[in-house]
DNA sequence: ATTTGTGGTTACCATAAGGTTACTGGTTTT
DNA sequence: AAAACCAGTAACCTTATGGTAACCACAAAT
C-alpha cells in the first residue's frame, strides 16, 4: 500500500510529497526519454544522439552526468582512440522501468495521440 | 505489447515516441501532483490551493485550465455566492491513475528519498 | 461600514532550463 | 594533407515556466 499523505499540508513539498520527489529527479523534458532509449541495454553517447536527433550533445551530456550523479546511471570509459562510453541503467535505474513502462503505455492510447495531434 | 520504436530517428518527435507524447502531456512542475491530488475525488479550488500552499493561484489556475483543455479535467461551477467550483478527472484524466501511482510508489523508495536527501 | 469568503484575472518580473555554435585530441582512413 | 571518427566542453544566448502582488465581483456576516 503505498501512503501518498494527500491531507498533508506539505504535499508539495519534495520531502514529504512522493509524487513531487519522483518528478524532480526524473522530470524534465529528455530524462524519461533517455531513460526509456537506454532500457536493458548498454549504449553508447552516439548511438543515444542518433536515436534522440533532436537534444543537443551539451543537454544530453548534462542529463546523462546528473542521473550518474543520481546513481541511476552507469558511465563505462573505454579508452581507446577514438573514444567509447557506454551507458546503461543501475540497479536503482532499473526500478524506474515501471514508470517508463506507464509512460510508454499511456503516451500509446488514442487519448494522448488526440491531444497531441490537437494542441502540438 | 507496446511499440517504443527505439529505433526510429524521431523518437523524440512528440508524434512518435510515446513517452514524450505521454511527458509533454503530463510533465511540467506541478501537473502530476494536481492530478494526484485530485484522484478520484472531487475537489474544490481553494482546497487545492491548501494541500498544494505553494502553488501559486495563477498557475493552479492555468494548469487546470490546460488540462481541462486536453479534456483530462472536468470542472463544474455553480453559480452561488460565493462562487464554488469542483474539479474532478474525466475518464480520460482517469487512465493516467496507474502512471501517478507508479509515480508515488517510486516516489516512496528509500533510493528516491535519498537522491532528495543528497541533492535537494 | 468594513471585513470575510471564493475563484479567479492581469500585469509584470526572475530564473532556470534548454538551445547554438564552435572547438578539442589522437588515431585511422581517404 | 585533409577529413572523419567519437565523446564530449566552453561560451554564449533565448525562451518557457513559474512566481509576485494587486485587484475583481457579489453576498453575507460582524
Amino acid at each position: 500500500m503505498v501512503t501518498t499523505n494527500f491531507n498533508s499540508r506539505f504535499i508539495d513539498n519534495p520531502l514529504n510529497c512522493p509524487v513531487t520527489r519522483a518528478m524532480s529527479i526524473i522530470g524534465g523534458k529528455w530524462k524519461p526519454i533517455i531513460l526509456n532509449c537506454i532500457g536493458d541495454k548498454q549504449i553508447r553517447f552516439g548511438k543515444l544522439n542518433q536515436i534522440i536527433p533532436s537534444i543537443s550533445n551539451k543537454v544530453l551530456s548534462s542529463e546523462l552526468k546528473e542521473m550518474e550523479n543520481f546513481g541511476l546511471i552507469k558511465r563505462v570509459e573505454y579508452t581507446e582512440m577514438p573514444p567509447r562510453v557506454e551507458y546503461s541503467l543501475t540497479t536503482a535505474g532499473k526500478t524506474l522501468l515501471p514508470i517508463l513502462h506507464e509512460l510508454a503505455s499511456w503516451g500509446n492510447t488514442n487519448t494522448a495521440k488526440k491531444i497531441i495531434k490537437e494542441f502540438a
